[in-house]
Parts: C-alpha cells; structure tokens; sequence
DNA sequence: GTCTATAAAGGGATAGAC
DNA sequence: GTCTATCCCTTTATAGAC
C-alpha cells in the first residue's frame, strides 16, 4: 500500500477513535464535527473526504466503539459469564473510567433519534453481544435477560444520582446474571 | 382562585402535556421549544413567563410524563408485577402507541447529558418505581433485578431494529421479572 | 488530503406592544 | 400572559487555495 493511501487509512482511524470516545461520553448531538476533528489533531475541513455526513461518522463509529470495548474485555480474560459481568458491571465503566465503553449500553435511547442506517448498525453489534451470553447461558431466553441485565443494569447505573443506590443495582445485576450462567462446578 | 390565576396554571400543564409527550418520544436534543409551544397551541415568547429555560422544562416534564404513565399503568389494575411487566414489556409501549410512555426507559441515556436538575429528578422517578417493585418482591435485590429487567429490557427492544428478536427481548424480560416476583398461590 | 473561509439554517433567549 | 420581532450563537456542510 502506498504512502498516502496509508496516510489516508490512519487518519480515518484517528477520527473514528476519537468519535468513538466522544459519542459514547456525550451522545449524538453534545459532540461536534469541530470536536470530533480537533480530537483528532485535524481540522474541520478534512472531515468530509473521509465522511459523507455526521450520521455516517456515527454509526462507524459506534461498530469502532464495540470493537475497542470487546478487545479490552478480552484483555481482562473474561471467559465466563461471572467474571465479565463483574467489570462490565463496575463502578470503572460506569463512571467512564475506562478507555473504551460500551456503545450499546451508553447510547441506547440515543439511537432511537437517528437514521435506519445507525439502528441496523446498533442491532448488528446487539446480535454479536447476544451470540457471546448465549454461548455462556442455558437458553436464548437466558442469554436476553442476561443482556437487559449488563446493558440496561449499566444504563439505568449511569443515570442515577444516588451513588449508593447505583452500587447497590450494579451489585444486584451482577448477581442476577450470575444466577443465569450454566453451572459447570 | 382567580380566572387569570386558573387561566396560568392551565397554560402551564399544557405545555408540561406537550413537552412530556414530545420528550419522550424524541429525547431533549431533537426537541425544540418551538414544537413544544406549538403543540399547545401557543407561540415560542409565551414560553419564558412559565420556565426558566429549556432545561427547566426538561426537568418539570420527566415528572408530568411519570404521573401520567403511572396513572395510566393503574387504570390497566396491574397490582402484582408479572401483570405489570406485560403492559411494560408490551409491543405496544414500545412502539410509542400509548399515549403516555416511560420517561425512565425512553430518556435512559439522555439524562447523561443534562444538569444535576435533571439528574435529581430522575433519580426519584426512580427510587418511586423501585419502591413499587419492592413491595412486590422478596427482596430490595430483586426489585433492582426488575427495574433493570423492565427499564433496561424496554429501551433494549426499542433501539433494535430486528423485530422478531425485539419482541423475544420483550417476552425474556417478562418471563424473568415473573420468576423474581412473591410466590403467593 | 488538509487547510481557511464562508454559506445557510436552526434554535435558545430577550424586548416591547397589547 | 401572550403575542411578534429580533438578537446572537452554534453547527452542518461546501468552496477553493495549497
């Protein structure tokens, strides 16, 4: 690959790296082009020969914000249902400690405002997320509740005010996944 | 109470009617002042002789929207959770064809980006839905499981896309806030 | 591909008449 | 208290130089 067509490739993922940070902190409409750009040392003027509209940065760059946060989690070893809803269910995530968090959970009314092309791309990386509780739960069923518990339990943490009200439902759904995961000991 | 006074208070809940339905269907961002009064059949510069800003607004119509959804919740005589869950977790609130929707569920992650106003009003909405699950469940843990079962599992099955996995999502969360509930038969 | 400059639109908030 | 008119700022998107 050439040199400026490599040039080209980072910068696009210079930006989806900051857009990913940025969304996921702040939602859709809180973040600018400006922001996004500046984040990403550039300039607003370059944006649109990577990008075709605000929305299409968003929804790349919510499947950038899934990829970044499933490598962390690999990252931690978390191989059982238990031990990954222990740091997906944290007081680190939900207080954006993290470098990379989870879109589905921090974006999830957001999407409901934006186009068909941002909700397919919300659903696809759902379905993965599904495919990974379902492989660690006894039934689909199971692997749903699971998932409306980790990523609701998550949402709902994070609105909340009350920091001792919001542990106590992190606990509570770390728990109640725990009870869904099949028993091999 | 005079007719003038009366006159105030009337202009007021309409507009609080108006902003709760607007709102919760189109979170805070997508919403303009302009729509709101319009929806109450008046013009934008009545706004500011009724609330400090938008964001006053904002904070005044989450508890509107909550009255309303849970007035009508009690016209449906669900006094036990698993019945609850089923008007909750319904198609039908979820694709926004009651009249009154859940600001808890469809502003979930809007709330992130507002002011600590915001945030305290929500997290009593919040503290009163839990109360409820409460007094129908063994345990103050379980009745956190099921406000993130039913909060989280509404917003999940709004954000995705895929209608049949929407509707599995919903029946899941049913059938795991039914296996939390008091045993009493 | 990246920059500066600018067009074009929308919306929050205020002023003043009635 | 409600109206019309306006100010002012932000933001998306485009044009054109380098």
């Amino acid at each position: 690959m050439a040199w400026h067509k490599q040039h080209k490739v980072n910068s696009k993922d210079k930006i989806l790296a900051s857009a990913a940070a940025l969304f996921t902190r702040h939602g859709f409409e809180k973040v600018s082009i400006n922001q996004v750009m500046a984040s990403a040392k550039m300039t607003r003027g370059a944006f649109y020969s990577h990008f075709e509209s605000k929305s299409d940065l968003y929804a790349q760059a919510i499947i950038k914000a899934a990829v970044l946060a499933k490598q962390q989690q690999l990252e931690q070893c978390s191989d059982d249902l238990r031990t990954m809803s222990l740091t997906y269910l944290s007081a680190e995530h939900r207080d954006e400690k993290l470098e990379n968090l989870c879109p589905l959970a921090f974006l999830v009314t957001d999407i409901n405002q934006q186009d068909e092309v941002v909700k397919n791309t919300y659903t696809k990386i759902f379905k993965g997320f599904i495919e990974q509780t379902q492989s660690l739960t006894q039934s689909k069923s199971a692997a749903l509740q699971s998932a409306a518990l980790l990523i609701g339990g998550l949402a709902l943490a994070k609105a909340i005010n009350d920091h001792a009200l919001s542990d106590d439902l992190l606990i509570a759904c770390q728990t109640g996944v725990t009870e869904l995961t099949v028993r091999n000991d």
